[in-house]
DNA sequence: CGATTCCTTGAGACAGCTCAATTTCGGTGG
DNA sequence: CCACCGAAATTGAGCTGTCTCAAGGAATCG
Protein backbone atom coordinates (compact mmCIF):
# COMPACT_ATOMS: atom_id res chain seq x y z
CA UNK A 1 0.00 0.00 0.00
CA UNK A 2 1.56 3.18 -0.70
CA UNK A 3 2.30 6.12 1.18
CA UNK A 4 -0.86 7.67 2.60
CA UNK A 5 0.38 10.95 2.22
CA UNK A 6 0.97 10.59 -1.10
CA UNK A 7 -2.20 8.51 -2.33
CA UNK A 8 -3.30 11.42 -4.95
CA UNK A 9 -3.95 13.92 -1.34
CA UNK A 10 -1.90 16.60 -1.30
CA UNK A 11 1.51 15.85 0.35
CA UNK A 12 4.09 18.31 0.92
CA UNK A 13 7.80 18.27 -0.25
CA UNK A 14 8.58 18.42 3.61
CA UNK A 15 7.56 14.73 3.93
CA UNK A 16 8.00 13.53 0.26
CA UNK A 17 9.61 10.47 0.34
CA UNK A 18 11.87 11.42 -2.74
CA UNK A 19 12.51 14.98 -1.92
CA UNK A 20 16.36 13.93 -1.73
CA UNK A 21 16.76 12.04 -5.07
CA UNK A 22 14.06 13.80 -7.49
CA UNK A 23 14.40 15.88 -10.18
CA UNK A 24 14.28 18.93 -7.78
CA UNK A 25 16.30 17.55 -5.16
CA UNK A 26 19.01 20.23 -5.76
CA UNK A 27 16.38 23.08 -5.47
CA UNK A 28 16.05 25.23 -2.76
CA UNK A 29 13.27 25.96 -0.76
CA UNK A 30 12.41 29.65 -3.36
CA UNK A 31 12.66 27.01 -6.08
CA UNK A 32 10.60 24.56 -4.72
CA UNK A 33 7.46 27.28 -3.80
CA UNK A 34 7.85 27.93 -7.62
CA UNK A 35 7.48 24.12 -8.72
CA UNK A 36 4.68 23.61 -6.00
CA UNK A 37 2.60 26.32 -7.90
CA UNK A 38 2.26 23.94 -11.00
CA UNK A 39 2.59 20.87 -9.41
CA UNK A 40 -0.25 18.27 -8.10
CA UNK A 41 -0.44 14.44 -7.52
CA UNK A 42 -2.52 11.63 -9.28
CA UNK A 43 -2.48 8.17 -8.55
CA UNK A 44 -2.60 5.11 -10.90
CA UNK A 45 -3.88 1.44 -9.90
CA UNK A 46 -1.82 -1.37 -10.89
CA UNK A 47 -1.82 -1.79 -14.83
CA UNK A 48 -3.45 1.54 -15.67
CA UNK A 49 -1.54 3.08 -18.65
CA UNK A 50 -0.25 6.36 -17.52
CA UNK A 51 0.67 7.34 -20.90
CA UNK A 52 0.30 5.97 -24.40
CA UNK A 53 2.72 6.68 -27.31
CA UNK A 54 2.39 9.46 -29.49
CA UNK A 55 0.38 11.24 -26.40
CA UNK A 56 0.12 14.45 -26.40
CA UNK A 57 1.38 14.95 -22.42
CA UNK A 58 0.11 17.68 -20.58
CA UNK A 59 2.70 17.14 -17.64
CA UNK A 60 5.87 15.54 -16.36
CA UNK A 61 6.05 13.96 -13.65
CA UNK A 62 8.40 12.62 -10.52
CA UNK A 63 7.14 8.43 -9.66
CA UNK A 64 6.56 9.26 -5.79
CA UNK A 65 5.74 5.75 -4.85
CA UNK A 66 5.12 2.66 -6.74
CA UNK A 67 6.68 0.91 -9.77
CA UNK A 68 5.84 1.82 -13.31
CA UNK A 69 7.06 0.44 -16.47
CA UNK A 70 8.45 2.42 -19.72
CA UNK A 71 7.46 0.29 -22.68
CA UNK A 72 6.98 -0.22 -26.42
CA UNK A 73 4.75 -3.04 -28.02
CA UNK A 74 4.89 -4.15 -31.71
CA UNK A 75 1.79 -4.77 -33.85
CA UNK A 76 1.56 -8.34 -33.78
CA UNK A 77 1.83 -7.85 -29.88
CA UNK A 78 5.34 -8.66 -28.79
CA UNK A 79 6.46 -6.37 -26.48
CA UNK A 80 9.89 -4.62 -25.33
CA UNK A 81 10.27 -3.10 -21.58
CA UNK A 82 12.66 0.19 -21.80
CA UNK A 83 13.10 0.79 -18.55
CA UNK A 84 11.44 0.30 -14.97
CA UNK A 85 9.95 3.42 -13.12
CA UNK A 86 10.70 3.32 -9.40
CA UNK A 87 10.41 6.23 -6.67
CA UNK A 88 12.25 9.67 -7.99
CA UNK A 89 12.31 7.98 -11.65
CA UNK A 90 11.00 11.57 -14.03
CA UNK A 91 8.51 10.79 -17.07
CA UNK A 92 8.37 13.11 -19.54
CA UNK A 93 11.52 15.02 -21.58
CA UNK A 94 11.97 18.77 -21.67
CA UNK A 95 11.16 20.23 -25.66
CA UNK A 96 8.66 16.83 -26.28
CA UNK A 97 5.48 16.94 -25.94
CA UNK A 98 4.48 13.52 -27.41
CA UNK A 99 5.67 10.63 -25.44
CA UNK A 100 7.92 8.03 -27.66
CA UNK A 101 6.49 5.20 -25.59
CA UNK A 102 4.04 3.76 -23.62
CA UNK A 103 4.16 4.20 -19.33
CA UNK A 104 2.23 2.15 -17.54
CA UNK A 105 1.55 1.38 -13.69
CA UNK A 106 3.30 -2.12 -12.51
CA UNK A 107 1.78 -1.80 -9.31
CA UNK A 108 0.04 1.58 -7.54
CA UNK A 109 1.44 4.77 -8.23
CA UNK A 110 2.03 7.97 -6.82
CA UNK A 111 2.99 10.38 -9.48
CA UNK A 112 3.80 14.12 -8.37
CA UNK A 113 2.64 15.91 -11.56
CA UNK A 114 3.71 19.66 -12.91
CA UNK A 115 2.34 20.96 -15.57
CA UNK A 116 4.46 20.58 -19.16
CA UNK A 117 4.65 24.23 -20.37
CA UNK A 118 5.61 26.04 -16.85
CA UNK A 119 7.77 23.45 -16.34
CA UNK A 120 9.81 23.52 -19.15
CA UNK A 121 9.75 27.45 -18.49
CA UNK A 122 10.93 26.58 -15.18
CA UNK A 123 14.31 24.88 -16.95
CA UNK A 124 15.19 27.63 -18.57
CA UNK A 125 15.14 30.08 -15.18
CA UNK A 126 16.43 27.49 -12.26
CA UNK A 127 20.01 25.77 -13.40
CA UNK A 128 19.00 23.25 -10.35
CA UNK A 129 16.60 22.02 -12.19
CA UNK A 130 17.79 22.36 -15.66
CA UNK A 131 21.44 20.61 -14.39
CA UNK A 132 20.01 17.40 -12.48
CA UNK A 133 17.79 16.97 -15.04
CA UNK A 134 20.16 16.71 -17.52
CA UNK A 135 22.11 14.19 -14.78
CA UNK A 136 19.59 12.18 -15.04
CA UNK A 137 18.56 11.83 -18.26
CA UNK A 138 22.76 10.50 -19.04
CA UNK A 139 22.34 8.27 -16.01
CA UNK A 140 19.09 7.13 -17.83
CA UNK A 141 21.48 6.81 -20.85
CA UNK A 142 23.55 4.40 -19.55
CA UNK A 143 21.05 2.50 -18.05
CA UNK A 144 19.58 1.87 -21.44
CA UNK A 145 23.18 0.58 -22.60
CA UNK A 146 23.32 -1.56 -19.92
CA UNK A 147 20.67 -3.35 -20.97
CA UNK A 148 21.43 -3.21 -24.63
CA UNK A 149 24.21 -5.99 -23.77
CA UNK A 150 22.18 -7.54 -21.37
CA UNK A 151 19.29 -7.78 -24.25
CA UNK A 152 22.09 -8.56 -27.17
CA UNK A 153 24.07 -10.88 -25.44
CA UNK A 154 23.87 -12.70 -22.36
CA UNK A 155 21.86 -15.68 -21.24
CA UNK A 156 18.65 -16.07 -19.74
CA UNK A 157 20.00 -16.68 -16.21
CA UNK A 158 22.51 -14.35 -16.67
CA UNK A 159 19.65 -12.23 -17.32
CA UNK A 160 17.40 -13.00 -14.43
CA UNK A 161 20.34 -12.43 -12.37
CA UNK A 162 21.08 -9.12 -13.86
CA UNK A 163 17.74 -7.86 -13.03
CA UNK A 164 17.73 -9.27 -9.39
CA UNK A 165 21.23 -7.66 -8.68
CA UNK A 166 20.03 -4.53 -10.53
CA UNK A 167 16.65 -4.31 -8.15
CA UNK A 168 19.03 -4.95 -5.29
CA UNK A 169 21.26 -2.44 -6.08
CA UNK A 170 18.68 -0.26 -6.30
CA UNK A 171 16.59 -0.82 -2.96
CA UNK A 172 20.10 -0.28 -1.05
CA UNK A 173 21.31 3.30 -0.18
CA UNK A 174 25.25 3.08 -0.70
CA UNK A 175 26.99 0.53 -2.81
CA UNK A 176 25.62 -3.16 -2.62
CA UNK A 177 29.18 -5.14 -2.04
CA UNK A 178 28.78 -3.53 2.07
CA UNK A 179 26.02 -6.09 2.21
CA UNK A 180 27.67 -9.07 1.87
CA UNK A 181 25.32 -10.72 4.62
CA UNK A 182 22.43 -11.91 3.23
CA UNK A 183 19.14 -10.05 2.19
CA UNK A 184 15.85 -9.85 1.15
CA UNK A 185 15.11 -8.50 -2.15
CA UNK A 186 11.53 -7.65 -2.82
CA UNK A 187 10.73 -7.90 -6.22
CA UNK A 188 7.77 -5.55 -7.10
CA UNK A 189 6.93 -7.34 -10.99
CA UNK A 190 5.42 -10.45 -11.79
CA UNK A 191 7.01 -13.31 -13.78
CA UNK A 192 5.54 -11.58 -17.42
CA UNK A 193 6.66 -8.25 -16.67
CA UNK A 194 9.81 -9.47 -15.98
CA UNK A 195 10.26 -11.03 -19.11
CA UNK A 196 9.05 -8.04 -21.14
CA UNK A 197 11.94 -6.31 -19.09
CA UNK A 198 14.23 -9.17 -19.88
CA UNK A 199 13.68 -10.19 -23.58
CA UNK A 200 12.09 -13.45 -22.51
CA UNK A 201 8.96 -15.54 -22.46
CA UNK A 202 6.90 -15.85 -18.87
CA UNK A 203 7.79 -19.88 -18.99
CA UNK A 204 11.83 -19.44 -19.45
CA UNK A 205 12.01 -16.20 -16.33
CA UNK A 206 10.57 -19.13 -14.13
CA UNK A 207 12.20 -22.41 -15.50
CA UNK A 208 15.70 -20.00 -14.41
CA UNK A 209 14.28 -18.48 -10.64
CA UNK A 210 13.99 -21.97 -10.30
CA UNK A 211 17.37 -22.97 -11.31
CA UNK A 212 18.80 -20.15 -9.29
CA UNK A 213 16.87 -21.23 -6.96
CA UNK A 214 17.75 -24.93 -7.35
CA UNK A 215 21.56 -23.82 -7.32
CA UNK A 216 21.44 -21.88 -3.78
CA UNK A 217 21.81 -18.15 -5.76
CA UNK A 218 18.39 -17.34 -4.28
CA UNK A 219 15.51 -18.41 -2.07
CA UNK A 220 11.88 -17.94 -3.02
CA UNK A 221 9.84 -16.50 0.24
CA UNK A 222 6.76 -16.48 -1.18
CA UNK A 223 6.76 -15.38 -5.04
CA UNK A 224 7.43 -12.02 -4.89
CA UNK A 225 10.31 -12.06 -2.10
CA UNK A 226 13.25 -13.47 -2.87
CA UNK A 227 16.02 -13.84 -0.42
CA UNK A 228 19.87 -13.72 -1.44
CA UNK A 229 22.20 -15.45 1.08
CA UNK A 230 25.58 -14.01 -0.55
CA UNK A 231 25.01 -10.85 -3.30
CA UNK A 232 28.28 -11.68 -4.39
CA UNK A 233 27.33 -15.24 -5.73
CA UNK A 234 24.23 -13.62 -7.67
CA UNK A 235 26.69 -11.01 -9.18
CA UNK A 236 28.42 -13.85 -10.23
CA UNK A 237 25.93 -15.03 -12.45
CA UNK A 238 25.32 -11.88 -14.19
CA UNK A 239 28.12 -12.43 -16.40
CA UNK A 240 29.84 -9.05 -15.66
CA UNK A 241 33.10 -7.99 -14.67
CA UNK A 242 32.82 -7.77 -10.80
CA UNK A 243 33.96 -4.55 -10.35
CA UNK A 244 31.07 -3.12 -12.69
CA UNK A 245 28.48 -4.99 -10.99
CA UNK A 246 29.79 -3.80 -7.52
CA UNK A 247 31.06 -0.14 -8.15
CA UNK A 248 28.08 2.65 -9.08
CA UNK B 1 38.51 8.06 -48.21
CA UNK B 2 38.10 10.40 -46.00
CA UNK B 3 37.55 14.49 -46.52
CA UNK B 4 41.52 15.53 -47.78
CA UNK B 5 40.88 19.06 -45.95
CA UNK B 6 39.48 17.14 -42.27
CA UNK B 7 42.46 13.92 -42.90
CA UNK B 8 44.30 15.04 -39.62
CA UNK B 9 45.18 18.40 -41.22
CA UNK B 10 43.36 21.93 -39.32
CA UNK B 11 40.00 22.33 -41.42
CA UNK B 12 37.80 25.19 -41.11
CA UNK B 13 34.32 25.54 -39.69
CA UNK B 14 33.51 27.66 -43.24
CA UNK B 15 34.14 24.24 -44.89
CA UNK B 16 33.51 21.68 -42.19
CA UNK B 17 30.93 19.17 -43.11
CA UNK B 18 28.84 18.50 -40.28
CA UNK B 19 28.58 22.51 -39.70
CA UNK B 20 24.52 22.44 -40.05
CA UNK B 21 24.24 19.30 -37.84
CA UNK B 22 26.62 18.74 -35.16
CA UNK B 23 26.66 20.32 -31.70
CA UNK B 24 28.24 23.27 -32.39
CA UNK B 25 25.40 23.81 -35.39
CA UNK B 26 23.44 26.36 -33.76
CA UNK B 27 26.06 28.47 -32.77
CA UNK B 28 26.70 32.39 -33.81
CA UNK B 29 30.27 32.78 -35.43
CA UNK B 30 31.55 34.50 -32.29
CA UNK B 31 30.51 31.30 -30.31
CA UNK B 32 32.27 29.23 -32.87
CA UNK B 33 35.25 31.42 -32.71
CA UNK B 34 35.30 30.47 -29.29
CA UNK B 35 35.33 26.87 -29.73
CA UNK B 36 37.96 27.42 -31.88
CA UNK B 37 40.22 28.30 -29.33
CA UNK B 38 39.92 25.03 -27.51
CA UNK B 39 39.37 22.32 -30.76
CA UNK B 40 41.73 20.35 -33.11
CA UNK B 41 41.28 17.73 -35.33
CA UNK B 42 42.45 14.41 -35.16
CA UNK B 43 42.21 11.05 -37.36
CA UNK B 44 42.19 7.21 -36.53
CA UNK B 45 42.72 4.31 -38.81
CA UNK B 46 40.12 1.62 -39.34
CA UNK B 47 39.59 -0.61 -36.01
CA UNK B 48 41.57 1.93 -33.83
CA UNK B 49 40.29 2.11 -30.67
CA UNK B 50 39.62 6.13 -29.83
CA UNK B 51 38.58 5.78 -26.32
CA UNK B 52 38.40 2.44 -23.45
CA UNK B 53 36.08 1.97 -21.14
CA UNK B 54 37.10 3.59 -18.05
CA UNK B 55 39.30 6.01 -19.69
CA UNK B 56 39.40 9.83 -18.51
CA UNK B 57 38.64 11.40 -21.45
CA UNK B 58 40.89 14.68 -22.15
CA UNK B 59 38.62 15.66 -24.57
CA UNK B 60 34.99 15.41 -26.36
CA UNK B 61 34.63 15.09 -30.30
CA UNK B 62 32.15 15.47 -33.31
CA UNK B 63 32.81 12.95 -35.98
CA UNK B 64 33.33 14.99 -38.93
CA UNK B 65 33.84 11.75 -41.54
CA UNK B 66 33.76 7.87 -41.27
CA UNK B 67 32.29 5.84 -38.82
CA UNK B 68 33.20 5.46 -35.18
CA UNK B 69 31.32 2.46 -32.73
CA UNK B 70 30.44 2.70 -29.35
CA UNK B 71 30.49 -1.05 -28.03
CA UNK B 72 31.04 -3.02 -24.86
CA UNK B 73 32.45 -6.46 -24.42
CA UNK B 74 32.68 -9.02 -21.66
CA UNK B 75 35.31 -11.10 -19.92
CA UNK B 76 34.34 -13.77 -21.92
CA UNK B 77 34.55 -12.08 -25.43
CA UNK B 78 30.63 -11.29 -25.63
CA UNK B 79 30.98 -7.62 -27.97
CA UNK B 80 27.34 -5.80 -27.89
CA UNK B 81 27.65 -2.73 -30.05
CA UNK B 82 25.74 0.00 -28.32
CA UNK B 83 25.40 2.46 -31.23
CA UNK B 84 27.06 3.58 -34.48
CA UNK B 85 28.19 6.78 -34.48
CA UNK B 86 28.24 8.72 -37.91
CA UNK B 87 29.31 11.97 -38.98
CA UNK B 88 27.95 14.94 -36.78
CA UNK B 89 27.34 12.26 -33.68
CA UNK B 90 29.31 13.18 -30.55
CA UNK B 91 31.50 11.68 -28.63
CA UNK B 92 32.16 12.57 -24.20
CA UNK B 93 29.35 13.63 -22.18
CA UNK B 94 29.41 16.49 -20.15
CA UNK B 95 30.28 16.32 -16.34
CA UNK B 96 31.43 12.18 -17.07
CA UNK B 97 35.08 12.92 -17.18
CA UNK B 98 35.76 8.59 -17.81
CA UNK B 99 33.95 6.89 -20.89
CA UNK B 100 31.51 3.68 -19.57
CA UNK B 101 32.05 2.29 -22.64
CA UNK B 102 34.82 1.57 -25.61
CA UNK B 103 34.53 4.15 -28.37
CA UNK B 104 36.39 2.24 -31.67
CA UNK B 105 36.85 2.98 -35.50
CA UNK B 106 35.18 1.01 -37.86
CA UNK B 107 36.36 3.16 -40.86
CA UNK B 108 39.09 5.76 -41.11
CA UNK B 109 37.59 8.71 -39.04
CA UNK B 110 38.64 12.01 -38.51
CA UNK B 111 37.19 13.82 -35.26
CA UNK B 112 37.39 17.70 -34.55
CA UNK B 113 38.04 17.05 -30.87
CA UNK B 114 37.58 20.36 -27.96
CA UNK B 115 39.40 19.84 -24.60
CA UNK B 116 36.92 18.63 -22.25
CA UNK B 117 36.91 21.38 -19.04
CA UNK B 118 36.83 24.57 -21.27
CA UNK B 119 34.56 22.76 -23.55
CA UNK B 120 32.42 22.32 -20.05
CA UNK B 121 33.22 25.65 -18.70
CA UNK B 122 31.39 26.69 -22.70
CA UNK B 123 28.93 24.53 -22.36
CA UNK B 124 27.77 26.76 -18.93
CA UNK B 125 28.21 30.00 -20.86
CA UNK B 126 26.75 29.16 -24.63
CA UNK B 127 23.05 28.52 -24.08
CA UNK B 128 22.74 27.07 -28.17
CA UNK B 129 25.50 25.08 -27.05
CA UNK B 130 23.83 23.51 -23.83
CA UNK B 131 20.25 23.20 -25.76
CA UNK B 132 21.79 21.84 -29.03
CA UNK B 133 23.68 18.85 -26.59
CA UNK B 134 20.36 18.32 -24.56
CA UNK B 135 18.76 17.61 -27.69
CA UNK B 136 21.59 15.25 -28.95
CA UNK B 137 21.70 13.28 -25.80
CA UNK B 138 17.65 12.77 -26.08
CA UNK B 139 17.85 11.67 -29.40
CA UNK B 140 20.59 8.95 -28.42
CA UNK B 141 18.12 8.03 -26.00
CA UNK B 142 15.19 7.47 -28.12
CA UNK B 143 17.54 5.67 -30.32
CA UNK B 144 19.13 3.19 -27.62
CA UNK B 145 15.41 2.25 -26.75
CA UNK B 146 14.30 2.01 -30.24
CA UNK B 147 17.36 -0.73 -30.04
CA UNK B 148 16.03 -2.37 -26.88
CA UNK B 149 12.88 -3.39 -29.03
CA UNK B 150 15.22 -4.63 -31.59
CA UNK B 151 17.46 -6.98 -29.78
CA UNK B 152 14.72 -7.87 -27.23
CA UNK B 153 12.35 -8.63 -29.48
CA UNK B 154 12.62 -9.03 -32.94
CA UNK B 155 13.78 -12.10 -35.23
CA UNK B 156 17.27 -12.00 -37.28
CA UNK B 157 15.30 -10.87 -40.56
CA UNK B 158 13.50 -8.01 -38.88
CA UNK B 159 17.12 -7.25 -36.89
CA UNK B 160 19.07 -6.90 -40.45
CA UNK B 161 16.18 -5.31 -42.57
CA UNK B 162 16.23 -2.46 -39.62
CA UNK B 163 19.53 -1.82 -39.84
CA UNK B 164 19.60 -1.32 -43.20
CA UNK B 165 16.45 0.75 -42.82
CA UNK B 166 18.28 2.93 -40.01
CA UNK B 167 21.05 3.40 -42.45
CA UNK B 168 19.25 4.46 -45.39
CA UNK B 169 17.40 6.77 -43.27
CA UNK B 170 20.50 8.50 -41.78
CA UNK B 171 21.60 8.79 -45.49
CA UNK B 172 19.01 10.66 -46.72
CA UNK B 173 18.34 14.35 -45.78
CA UNK B 174 14.27 14.56 -45.26
CA UNK B 175 11.83 12.21 -45.03
CA UNK B 176 12.96 8.54 -45.99
CA UNK B 177 9.15 8.15 -47.75
CA UNK B 178 9.93 10.37 -50.36
CA UNK B 179 12.25 7.88 -51.75
CA UNK B 180 10.04 6.06 -53.18
CA UNK B 181 12.22 4.89 -56.26
CA UNK B 182 15.40 2.42 -56.24
CA UNK B 183 18.16 3.44 -53.56
CA UNK B 184 21.65 2.68 -53.16
CA UNK B 185 22.60 2.45 -49.23
CA UNK B 186 26.35 2.36 -48.54
CA UNK B 187 26.62 -0.10 -46.14
CA UNK B 188 29.85 1.14 -43.89
CA UNK B 189 30.38 -2.15 -41.77
CA UNK B 190 31.47 -5.83 -42.39
CA UNK B 191 29.53 -8.97 -41.27
CA UNK B 192 31.17 -9.06 -37.84
CA UNK B 193 30.11 -5.44 -36.59
CA UNK B 194 27.03 -5.84 -37.92
CA UNK B 195 26.24 -8.98 -35.74
CA UNK B 196 28.02 -6.80 -33.21
CA UNK B 197 25.41 -4.48 -33.10
CA UNK B 198 22.07 -6.69 -33.75
CA UNK B 199 23.02 -9.25 -30.94
CA UNK B 200 23.53 -11.98 -33.57
CA UNK B 201 26.73 -13.74 -35.23
CA UNK B 202 28.30 -13.19 -38.49
CA UNK B 203 26.99 -16.23 -39.74
CA UNK B 204 23.66 -15.37 -38.73
CA UNK B 205 23.84 -12.27 -40.83
CA UNK B 206 25.10 -13.44 -43.75
CA UNK B 207 22.48 -16.10 -43.99
CA UNK B 208 19.81 -12.97 -43.53
CA UNK B 209 21.43 -11.10 -46.00
CA UNK B 210 20.90 -13.99 -48.42
CA UNK B 211 17.91 -14.20 -47.91
CA UNK B 212 16.12 -10.76 -48.20
CA UNK B 213 18.57 -10.70 -51.35
CA UNK B 214 16.55 -14.13 -52.39
CA UNK B 215 13.45 -12.44 -51.68
CA UNK B 216 14.12 -9.71 -53.90
CA UNK B 217 14.27 -6.98 -50.46
CA UNK B 218 17.67 -6.35 -51.58
CA UNK B 219 20.62 -6.68 -54.48
CA UNK B 220 24.03 -7.00 -53.47
CA UNK B 221 26.39 -5.44 -55.20
CA UNK B 222 29.52 -5.84 -53.99
CA UNK B 223 29.96 -6.62 -50.57
CA UNK B 224 29.34 -3.18 -49.35
CA UNK B 225 27.14 -1.52 -51.32
CA UNK B 226 23.22 -2.55 -51.21
CA UNK B 227 20.53 -1.43 -53.90
CA UNK B 228 17.19 -1.01 -52.02
CA UNK B 229 14.76 -1.50 -55.65
CA UNK B 230 11.80 -0.44 -53.13
CA UNK B 231 12.43 0.72 -49.01
CA UNK B 232 8.67 0.42 -48.64
CA UNK B 233 9.70 -3.55 -48.52
CA UNK B 234 12.49 -3.28 -46.69
CA UNK B 235 10.72 -1.35 -43.80
CA UNK B 236 8.08 -4.04 -44.14
CA UNK B 237 10.28 -6.66 -43.38
CA UNK B 238 11.50 -4.43 -40.19
CA UNK B 239 8.34 -5.10 -38.32
CA UNK B 240 7.95 -1.72 -37.54
CA UNK B 241 4.12 -0.04 -38.21
CA UNK B 242 4.99 1.72 -41.16
CA UNK B 243 4.42 5.13 -39.89
CA UNK B 244 6.79 4.81 -37.09
CA UNK B 245 9.17 3.55 -40.20
CA UNK B 246 9.22 6.69 -42.08
CA UNK B 247 8.11 9.44 -39.69
CA UNK B 248 11.18 11.00 -38.53
C1' DC C 1 -14.61 -23.32 -1.08
C1' DG C 2 -15.07 -22.11 -5.82
C1' DA C 3 -12.98 -18.81 -9.00
C1' DT C 4 -9.44 -16.27 -10.65
C1' DT C 5 -4.92 -15.07 -11.30
C1' DC C 6 -0.30 -16.22 -11.22
C1' DC C 7 3.29 -19.53 -11.34
C1' DT C 8 5.56 -23.95 -12.36
C1' DT C 9 6.74 -27.86 -15.03
C1' DG C 10 6.89 -30.91 -19.10
C1' DA C 11 7.51 -32.24 -24.05
C1' DG C 12 8.43 -31.14 -28.50
C1' DA C 13 9.60 -27.61 -32.11
C1' DC C 14 12.57 -24.33 -34.12
C1' DA C 15 15.53 -20.10 -34.62
C1' DG C 16 19.88 -19.01 -34.23
C1' DC C 17 24.54 -20.77 -32.78
C1' DT C 18 28.86 -23.50 -33.47
C1' DC C 19 32.15 -25.60 -36.13
C1' DA C 20 33.91 -26.38 -40.58
C1' DA C 21 34.64 -25.93 -45.30
C1' DT C 22 34.45 -23.25 -49.56
C1' DT C 23 33.80 -19.08 -52.41
C1' DT C 24 34.09 -14.28 -53.55
C1' DC C 25 36.19 -10.01 -53.72
C1' DG C 26 39.47 -6.29 -53.56
C1' DG C 27 43.93 -5.35 -53.75
C1' DT C 28 48.93 -6.05 -55.24
C1' DG C 29 52.81 -7.28 -57.71
C1' DG C 30 54.61 -9.45 -61.76
C1' DC D 1 46.19 -7.05 -67.72
C1' DC D 2 46.32 -11.11 -65.30
C1' DA D 3 47.48 -14.27 -61.51
C1' DC D 4 47.67 -14.66 -56.97
C1' DC D 5 46.88 -13.71 -52.04
C1' DG D 6 44.52 -12.78 -47.82
C1' DA D 7 40.54 -10.99 -45.70
C1' DA D 8 35.78 -11.20 -45.74
C1' DA D 9 31.70 -13.49 -46.81
C1' DT D 10 28.95 -17.48 -47.84
C1' DT D 11 27.09 -21.92 -47.18
C1' DG D 12 26.37 -26.46 -44.96
C1' DA D 13 25.36 -29.74 -41.10
C1' DG D 14 24.38 -30.64 -36.67
C1' DC D 15 23.48 -28.83 -31.96
C1' DT D 16 21.33 -26.26 -28.20
C1' DG D 17 18.89 -22.66 -25.69
C1' DT D 18 14.77 -20.65 -25.72
C1' DC D 19 10.01 -20.66 -27.32
C1' DT D 20 5.43 -22.75 -27.91
C1' DC D 21 1.76 -25.28 -26.48
C1' DA D 22 -0.34 -27.62 -22.80
C1' DA D 23 -1.39 -29.27 -18.24
C1' DG D 24 -1.36 -28.86 -13.42
C1' DG D 25 -0.42 -26.48 -8.87
C1' DA D 26 -0.31 -22.57 -5.45
C1' DA D 27 -1.87 -18.31 -3.63
C1' DT D 28 -5.49 -14.88 -2.99
C1' DC D 29 -10.09 -13.21 -2.49
C1' DG D 30 -14.88 -13.02 -2.72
Amino acid sequence: MANLAFSGLPGTCDTCPIRHSAVCSQCDSDELTRLEQIKFYRTFEAGQPIVWAGDNMGFVASVVTGVASLSQTMEDGRRQMLGLLLPSDFIGRPGRPRSSFDVTAVSEVTLCCFRRQPFEALIVEVPNLASKLLDMILDELDAAREWLLLLGRKTAREKIASLLAMIARRSVKGNLADFAGPMTVDLPLKREVMADYLGLTLETVSRQMSALKADGIILLEGKRQVRVPDIRRLIAETGDDVDGGLII
